[in-house]
DNA sequence: ACTTTCACG
DNA sequence: ACGTACGTGAAAGTG
């Protein structure tokens, strides 16, 4: 047997290597006798789970004082040991990010989500839920290790930060390490060790800190079972069309490269080089201010603004939908840099990353991270598919439903309006929702009059965001293209018609600043506010509770028996895939689990159903 | 590591 | 007193 020791808060801790079998009797004893729960890890070769040469190498167990790092890697006993704790543990398992490793013991361990689900706390979850904040936006961040430094031992180890460098030392790299580090290096075991010990820590911990900041216990239940269901759509995954995902890269590619070339002839080597692209265009005359303005838009690290908006003008060409605009020449670098830069994005960011991630099988696994946003919203990672172009089908169409299924996409109506209407108790808002009335063409008729026009509309609608956002009438006029009287105008008549929303805004804040700078959601999630955008409030509150819609809507869907059917939640829209003859059964309960009343408030949402491809539901069938 | 840009809700 | 657009992930260039 080897061990290690090491200290974590002044304590002596252990991690046992059982080296022989007569060792792992001496895990079995421990583990039998043990009277508490234990904290779980694995280390594997890579965090392609789905992928063909992924393999697990050990599993560690653990408590505060103990960890055994068990060789699954070893095959024969070391396995069996593993196996053999699996069958008999009834009691909790502690886990970091417990999905990876939910994956992980179901597809190399053969167990089954629904055992592993059940026993699990997730202390990453418990830590997101105390403070959601990023570590760039002042949280502490997610992973074990500013975890522990922060709530067990300052001096804890960075166990993966620091196996990186032995990596270096053995010349690996942070891509060949994990794979490549041999079983029995001393550093690699004692971290894998430490890493169980911290998370048995941190476990209690966390439970004192929910409790401190009020989190309630059905709070953490309930982002248990979104863990859960996300799981679950990310082992299923999605079915890809290769074919159709290689031509599209080969033709993406063509693109790109057509229009570098024009590019480069005025002397612009890449299309992604802001720099070298403004020195051209002033060269060539433009002085890169847009209509409006008396100067050239900034960064704010003072280099010329290039952004879209900016080379669409330029190119004039409309930013919404590609067409001539026909307010100016043509610039012909301008055009070239938009082509070529979006084809080469759409090709890497998402058909090459198609390619990339698919499994043997022929389907990509996106990481679905449940509890992601400061709000608490959703994230889809590798590939993030829930930013696949939506203007064109082009990239869409390369995800399919099942053989023989048809896609169903399900959104709700008007969510963040509807949330802020029931959170903020804006009575026309409610009366109009109730009536079944479109809001903004509800609100245009209020501020401009039976006779208002399909602009007084659209104004409306900016605005509207605008509330939800916490946005100012400058950036609505932006926003709306509408001239800047029409927009206070309307923000003003919006403050009569809808009091209720500037009340609650003041009195969200307020609570605030009484609450440590922390507003608290409908569900009784806690909110950081940034002292300085404490006008964010709103946009958190509301946010914030169509997260929740969505997840309550999902746990509905679970019980209802959908869950074969689900692939992915995209902030207020479900996607899903279904047999094509119980497509419209699918289809309505799943618009029925996101329908309810909120707070006297209607939720409702809108299914469609397509045909095999994903792309099927934008723009031209396929 | 940071900045800029662009894809989404 | 006044006004402030919100939340992500990913790629590439820059220094």
């Amino acid at each position: 047997m080897r061990t290690y020791r090491h200290a974590v808060a002044g304590d002596n801790v252990t991690v046992f290597v059982p080296e022989t079998p007569g060792d792992l009797v001496h895990f079995k004893d421990w583990w039998v006798h043990s009277n508490g729960d234990v904290a779980l890890d694995t280390e594997t070769t890579g965090l392609d789970v789905f992928s063909d040469g992924h393999r697990l190498r050990t599993v560690q167990f653990g408590d505060r004082n103990t960890a055994w790092v068990i060789h699954w890697e070893r095959g024969g006993r070391f396995v069996e040991a593993v196996v053999e704790f699996f069958r008999r543990w009834r009691r909790r398992l502690y886990i970091h990010n417990a999905p990876y490793d939910w994956m992980v013991l179901c597809r190399h361990a053969g167990l089954r989500l629904e055992y592993l689900v059940g026993r699990t706390r997730d202390t990453q979850v418990m830590a997101k839920l105390v403070d959601p904040r990023q570590p760039q936006e002042g949280g502490i961040g997610a992973s074990l290790k500013p975890l522990s430094a922060f709530y067990i031992d300052p001096t804890a180890p960075d166990t993966q930060g620091d196996l990186t460098a032995v990596f270096r030392s053995l010349g690996l790299t942070k891509a060949t390490g994990w794979a490549g580090i041999p079983l029995d290096h001393p550093t690699y075991n004692l971290y894998a060790g430490l890493d169980v010990i911290l998370t048995a820590r941190l476990y209690p911990r966390l439970e004192e800190a929910l409790s401190t900041v009020g989190v309630r216990q059905v709070l953490v239940d309930y982002e248990h079972e979104l863990l859960h269901i996300c799981a679950e759509m990310t082992r299923k995954g999605m079915v890809l069309d290769r074919e159709y995902a290689e031509t599209l890269s080969g033709k993406l590619t063509e693109v790109e490269d057509r229009y570098l070339a024009v590019a480069q002839r005025y002397g612009v080597t890449s299309v992604n080089a802001p720099k070298q692209i403004a020195e051209a265009l002033l060269g060539m005359g433009e002085d890169l201010i847009l209509p409006g303005a008396t100067a050239p838009e900034m960064t704010p690290s003072g280099a010329y603004k290039l952004d879209k908006n900016v080379l669409f003008f330029l190119a004039d060409l409309d930013v919404k939908d590609g067409t001539r605009a026909n307010v100016r020449k043509p610039n012909p670098l301008a055009e070239a840099v938009i082509r070529s830069k979006r084809a080469g994005k759409w090709r890497k960011t998402y058909a090459d990353t198609f390619l990339e991630t698919v499994d043997p099988d022929g389907r990509v696994h996106p990481v679905i991270n449940s509890l992601q946003a400061r709000t608490g919203r959703m994230s889809v990672t590798r590939p993030a598919l829930q930013t696949l172009p939506s203007s064109d089908q082009m990239i869409r169409r390369a995800l399919l439903a099942e053989e023989g299924g048809v896609m169903i996409s399900t959104d709700f109506a008007a969510i963040e309006m509807r949330v802020l209407a029931a959170l903020a108790d804006v009575k026309q808002m409610k009366r109009a929702i109730l009536a079944g009335e479109d809001l903004h063409e509800y609100t245009a008729r209020l501020v401009f009059g039976d006779d208002f026009t399909p602009k007084h509309r659209k104004l409306c609608k900016g605005v509207g965001f605008g509330k939800v956002y916490g946005g100012g009438a400058t950036t609505i006029a932006r926003q709306t293209g509408a001239p800047m009287e029409d927009v206070q105008r309307a923000i003003r008549a919006y403050d009569r018609v809808y009091p209720e929303i500037k009340r609650a805004s003041a009195r969200w804040q307020r609570e605030a600043y009484a609450n440590r700078m922390v507003t608290v959601s409908a569900t009784g999630r806690q909110l950081p506010l940034d002292r300085d955008r404490a006008y964010a409030v709103v946009n958190y509150q509301c946010q914030s509770a169509a997260r929740d819609c969505l997840g309550q809507a999902l746990i509905d869907m679970k019980e209802r028996g959908l869950m074969e059917y689900l692939r992915l939640p995209i902030h207020d829209e479900v996607l899903a895939s279904a047999p094509k003859e119980d497509a419209e059964d699918v289809a309505r309960a799943i618009k029925e689990c996101m329908t309810f009343d909120l707070f006297g408030v209607p939720v409702a949402a809108d299914a469609e159903i397509g045909k095999r491809s994903w792309g099927s539901l934008y723009g031209a069938d396929v």
